[in-house]
DNA sequence: GCAATATTTTCTATAAAATAGAATAACTTG
DNA sequence: CAAGTTATTCTATTTTATAGAAAATATTGC
């Protein structure tokens, strides 16, 4: 199996993190939140995109609007396929770090 | 700063990890065994002279050969830049999977 | 020395992923 | 239903990943 994309690991992990409320802009906003940096609008849906591709996530409508505007929400889950990947790069990540310093406080 | 690629931090990891024995032929052995699978001639070096690109890792020959063929072996450190992304990166990766459920035995 | 052989890196081409943001769609309120 | 708001789709470009042939350089044996 190939590994997963850092992109992919990411939005993985925020949809997993955000539970029922995981949609494009909430996933969105989680991220820039996390990694402390900008992300266009591209840089969240294509990816979103090629993981339903992959079948690692899937999704569904959620109709109760009681916001203004916008489209219809498209609200993420991981699917087991999705929950497996994430498993194996984290045994992965394990295996690399194993040993690395720790170095608790920082700047 | 830009996020480390997934192949850009198992590259730096490996090179972490094999000390003063990393070159290119030892980092792709060791990058396949810890991954499990095959990696080309190219997915190896092209990140290598991306990451020297980036000033995360240098470089120097060593000339002492007590082995048959081949060109000068090209030995690779990590710079003090190559730390900081590596450290960075690594805290990016405990806030997102903090707390993300730990199946101890696996298959 | 030099042909044969082995090892390592360089080079180049292609595929895949990341990134950006304009365009489009759809919902609410008045 | 027009105006205003929010969300996704679409498309183009840049960056990374992947593959492996070609070139370079070393040792061995005659």
């Amino acid at each position: 199996m190939k590994l997963l994309s850092r992109q992919e690991e990411i939005v993985l992990l925020s949809i997993w993190r955000l539970g029922g409320e995981a949609y494009g802009v909430t996933i969105r906003e989680y991220i820039s939140k996390i990694t402390g940096k900008y992300w266009s609008i591209g840089s969240i849906y294509v990816p979103l995109d090629r993981l339903i591709e992959k079948g690692y996530i899937d999704y569904y409508f959620k109709d109760i609007t009681n916001r203004k505007g916008g489209r219809r929400k498209r609200y993420y889950n991981l699917s087991s396929p999705g929950m497996d990947a994430l498993q194996e790069a984290r045994e992965l990540q394990n295996s690399l770090w194993q040993g690395f310093p720790d170095f608790a406080i920082k700047k």
